[in-house]
DNA sequence: CAATAGATCATCT
DNA sequence: GATGATCTATTGC
Protein backbone atom coordinates (compact mmCIF):
# COMPACT_ATOMS: atom_id res chain seq x y z
CA UNK A 1 0.00 0.00 0.00
CA UNK A 2 1.62 3.20 -1.09
CA UNK A 3 1.64 6.10 0.91
CA UNK A 4 2.78 8.74 -0.59
CA UNK A 5 0.72 12.10 -0.43
CA UNK A 6 -1.30 12.95 -3.41
CA UNK A 7 0.56 16.40 -5.44
CA UNK A 8 -1.38 19.74 -5.80
CA UNK A 9 -2.62 18.67 -9.19
CA UNK A 10 -5.09 16.30 -7.75
CA UNK A 11 -7.04 18.91 -6.08
CA UNK A 12 -7.21 21.45 -8.93
CA UNK A 13 -10.63 20.23 -10.28
CA UNK A 14 -14.27 20.68 -9.69
CA UNK A 15 -15.02 20.31 -6.13
CA UNK A 16 -17.95 17.62 -6.84
CA UNK A 17 -15.15 15.83 -8.71
CA UNK A 18 -12.49 15.59 -5.86
CA UNK A 19 -15.05 14.71 -3.30
CA UNK A 20 -15.96 11.47 -5.25
CA UNK A 21 -11.80 10.73 -5.92
CA UNK A 22 -11.17 11.05 -2.49
CA UNK A 23 -13.47 8.14 -1.56
CA UNK A 24 -10.93 5.36 -0.71
CA UNK A 25 -8.07 7.44 0.02
CA UNK A 26 -6.02 7.32 3.11
CA UNK A 27 -6.10 10.38 5.59
CA UNK A 28 -2.78 10.39 7.59
CA UNK A 29 -2.03 12.36 10.92
CA UNK A 30 1.02 10.80 12.75
CA UNK A 31 0.62 7.50 13.36
CA UNK A 32 -2.84 7.47 12.96
CA UNK A 33 -4.29 5.73 9.36
CA UNK A 34 -7.70 6.19 8.03
CA UNK A 35 -9.99 5.19 4.96
CA UNK A 36 -11.99 7.84 3.86
CA UNK A 37 -15.59 6.72 2.95
CA UNK A 38 -17.86 9.72 3.21
CA UNK A 39 -17.57 13.05 1.89
CA UNK A 40 -19.82 16.06 0.92
CA UNK A 41 -18.84 18.98 -1.60
CA UNK A 42 -19.07 22.65 -0.59
CA UNK A 43 -18.34 24.78 -3.47
CA UNK A 44 -18.07 28.59 -3.91
CA UNK A 45 -20.47 31.26 -4.27
CA UNK A 46 -23.03 29.45 -6.29
CA UNK A 47 -23.88 27.90 -2.84
CA UNK A 48 -25.78 28.63 -0.23
CA UNK A 49 -24.72 25.82 1.95
CA UNK A 50 -20.77 26.92 1.96
CA UNK A 51 -19.11 28.98 4.35
CA UNK A 52 -17.57 30.53 0.66
CA UNK A 53 -21.25 31.62 -0.19
CA UNK A 54 -20.51 34.69 1.28
CA UNK A 55 -17.51 36.02 -0.15
CA UNK A 56 -13.95 36.37 1.24
CA UNK A 57 -13.75 36.88 5.13
CA UNK A 58 -10.95 36.48 7.29
CA UNK A 59 -12.05 32.97 8.42
CA UNK A 60 -13.14 32.04 4.98
CA UNK A 61 -9.64 33.32 3.58
CA UNK A 62 -8.24 29.64 3.43
CA UNK A 63 -11.22 28.88 0.52
CA UNK A 64 -10.19 30.89 -1.44
CA UNK A 65 -6.22 29.61 -1.43
CA UNK A 66 -4.03 27.33 -2.83
CA UNK A 67 -5.97 23.76 -3.17
CA UNK A 68 -4.79 20.80 -0.95
CA UNK A 69 -4.38 22.65 2.29
CA UNK A 70 -7.04 21.81 5.49
CA UNK A 71 -9.92 24.29 6.58
CA UNK A 72 -10.75 23.33 9.90
CA UNK A 73 -13.57 25.14 11.66
CA UNK A 74 -14.94 24.66 14.88
CA UNK A 75 -19.12 23.69 14.64
CA UNK A 76 -21.94 24.07 17.50
CA UNK A 77 -18.59 25.45 19.86
CA UNK A 78 -17.58 22.18 20.33
CA UNK A 79 -16.49 20.07 17.53
CA UNK A 80 -14.25 20.43 14.74
CA UNK A 81 -14.39 19.81 10.79
CA UNK A 82 -12.06 18.67 8.97
CA UNK A 83 -11.69 20.41 4.62
CA UNK A 84 -9.95 19.98 2.06
CA UNK A 85 -9.33 23.16 -0.43
CA UNK A 86 -9.90 22.10 -3.95
CA UNK A 87 -10.15 24.25 -7.46
CA UNK A 88 -7.75 26.40 -8.57
CA UNK A 89 -6.33 29.54 -6.59
CA UNK A 90 -8.54 32.37 -6.41
CA UNK A 91 -11.63 30.12 -6.59
CA UNK A 92 -13.31 28.58 -3.53
CA UNK A 93 -14.61 25.18 -2.49
CA UNK A 94 -14.02 22.31 -0.71
CA UNK A 95 -14.62 18.86 0.17
CA UNK A 96 -15.73 17.77 3.91
CA UNK A 97 -14.60 14.49 5.78
CA UNK A 98 -17.48 13.19 7.25
CA UNK A 99 -16.54 9.68 7.89
CA UNK A 100 -13.67 7.33 7.61
CA UNK A 101 -12.49 3.75 8.37
CA UNK A 102 -9.18 3.36 11.17
CA UNK A 103 -6.41 1.58 9.86
CA UNK A 104 -3.53 1.81 11.73
CA UNK A 105 -2.89 3.79 14.98
CA UNK A 106 -6.08 2.23 16.21
CA UNK A 107 -5.34 2.14 19.55
CA UNK A 108 -4.35 5.80 19.49
CA UNK A 109 -7.49 6.70 18.52
CA UNK A 110 -9.33 4.46 20.53
CA UNK A 111 -7.40 6.49 23.56
CA UNK A 112 -8.79 10.01 21.98
CA UNK A 113 -12.45 8.55 22.08
CA UNK A 114 -12.92 7.25 25.97
CA UNK A 115 -15.94 4.83 26.43
CA UNK A 116 -16.70 4.22 22.38
CA UNK A 117 -16.65 0.03 21.58
CA UNK A 118 -17.38 -0.18 18.23
CA UNK A 119 -14.67 0.22 15.34
CA UNK A 120 -17.51 1.29 13.18
CA UNK A 121 -17.91 4.12 15.61
CA UNK A 122 -14.65 5.32 15.88
CA UNK A 123 -15.01 8.22 13.07
CA UNK A 124 -18.32 8.42 11.71
CA UNK A 125 -18.98 11.42 11.52
CA UNK A 126 -17.23 15.04 10.68
CA UNK A 127 -16.70 15.48 14.29
CA UNK A 128 -15.73 12.32 15.97
CA UNK A 129 -13.22 11.99 13.29
CA UNK A 130 -11.15 14.99 13.66
CA UNK A 131 -11.53 13.96 17.82
CA UNK A 132 -10.05 10.17 16.43
CA UNK A 133 -8.07 11.80 14.33
CA UNK A 134 -6.22 14.44 16.59
CA UNK A 135 -7.25 17.02 14.52
CA UNK A 136 -7.63 20.33 15.96
CA UNK A 137 -8.05 24.46 14.44
CA UNK A 138 -4.52 24.35 14.74
CA UNK A 139 -4.49 22.52 11.39
CA UNK A 140 -6.20 25.47 9.62
CA UNK A 141 -4.37 26.30 6.26
CA UNK A 142 -2.11 23.10 7.15
CA UNK A 143 -1.13 22.03 3.36
CA UNK A 144 -1.62 18.23 2.92
CA UNK A 145 0.97 17.64 0.36
CA UNK A 146 3.18 17.65 3.00
CA UNK A 147 3.56 17.64 6.42
CA UNK A 148 2.66 15.21 9.69
CA UNK A 149 -1.31 16.08 7.97
CA UNK A 150 -1.57 14.55 4.71
CA UNK A 151 -3.71 12.70 2.36
CA UNK A 152 -2.18 9.36 0.50
CA UNK A 153 -3.57 7.44 -2.22
CA UNK A 154 -4.94 3.94 -0.98
CA UNK A 155 -4.82 0.88 -3.11
CA UNK A 156 -7.65 1.61 -4.84
CA UNK A 157 -9.95 -1.46 -4.73
CA UNK A 158 -13.21 -1.20 -6.48
CA UNK A 159 -16.46 -0.01 -5.08
CA UNK A 160 -19.49 1.07 -5.57
CA UNK A 161 -19.57 5.46 -5.19
CA UNK A 162 -23.37 6.09 -3.41
CA UNK A 163 -24.83 9.61 -4.19
CA UNK A 164 -27.53 11.90 -1.59
CA UNK A 165 -28.24 15.11 -0.92
CA UNK A 166 -26.09 16.54 2.13
CA UNK A 167 -26.73 15.98 6.23
CA UNK A 168 -27.10 18.89 8.55
CA UNK A 169 -27.96 21.64 6.33
CA UNK A 170 -31.04 24.09 6.00
CA UNK A 171 -29.56 25.98 2.61
CA UNK A 172 -29.79 24.63 -0.72
CA UNK A 173 -30.47 21.33 1.22
CA UNK A 174 -31.41 19.42 -2.39
CA UNK A 175 -27.78 19.28 -4.21
CA UNK A 176 -26.47 16.00 -4.62
CA UNK A 177 -23.25 16.28 -3.06
CA UNK A 178 -22.57 13.69 -1.20
CA UNK A 179 -20.66 11.02 -2.01
CA UNK A 180 -19.72 7.50 -0.12
CA UNK A 181 -18.81 4.50 -0.76
CA UNK A 182 -21.61 2.20 -1.17
CA UNK A 183 -22.10 -0.36 2.26
CA UNK A 184 -19.57 0.54 3.55
CA UNK A 185 -20.35 0.24 7.46
CA UNK A 186 -18.18 3.09 8.65
CA UNK A 187 -20.17 5.73 7.08
CA UNK A 188 -22.52 8.20 9.05
CA UNK A 189 -25.74 7.91 9.73
C1' DC B 1 -36.09 2.24 17.28
C1' DA B 2 -37.47 7.50 16.91
C1' DA B 3 -37.56 11.93 18.77
C1' DT B 4 -35.59 15.48 21.59
C1' DA B 5 -32.54 18.21 24.74
C1' DG B 6 -28.47 20.19 25.94
C1' DA B 7 -23.68 21.31 25.57
C1' DT B 8 -21.03 25.70 24.09
C1' DC B 9 -18.45 29.43 21.22
C1' DA B 10 -16.35 31.60 16.92
C1' DT B 11 -18.15 34.20 13.47
C1' DC B 12 -20.86 37.60 11.30
C1' DT B 13 -25.02 41.15 11.38
C1' DG C 1 -27.48 38.68 19.67
C1' DA C 2 -28.48 34.77 16.59
C1' DT C 3 -26.81 31.02 14.28
C1' DG C 4 -24.76 26.52 13.10
C1' DA C 5 -21.61 21.33 7.54
C1' DT C 6 -22.56 17.79 15.48
C1' DC C 7 -22.75 14.26 19.06
C1' DT C 8 -24.26 11.91 23.11
C1' DA C 9 -27.52 10.79 26.50
C1' DT C 10 -32.10 10.31 27.66
C1' DT C 11 -36.84 9.69 27.15
C1' DG C 12 -40.84 7.54 25.23
C1' DC C 13 -43.21 3.97 22.35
Amino acid sequence: MSCRPLERAFYIRPTAEVARALLGKILVHGAAQARIVETEAYLGLADAAAHAYGGRTPRTEVLFGPPGHAYVYLIYGIYECLNIVAEPEGQAGCVLIRAVEPVKGIESMRRRRPGIDRLERLANGPGKLTLAMGITRRHNGADLTRGPLAVCGGCDPTFEIGVSRRIGITKNPDALLRFYIAGSPFVSR
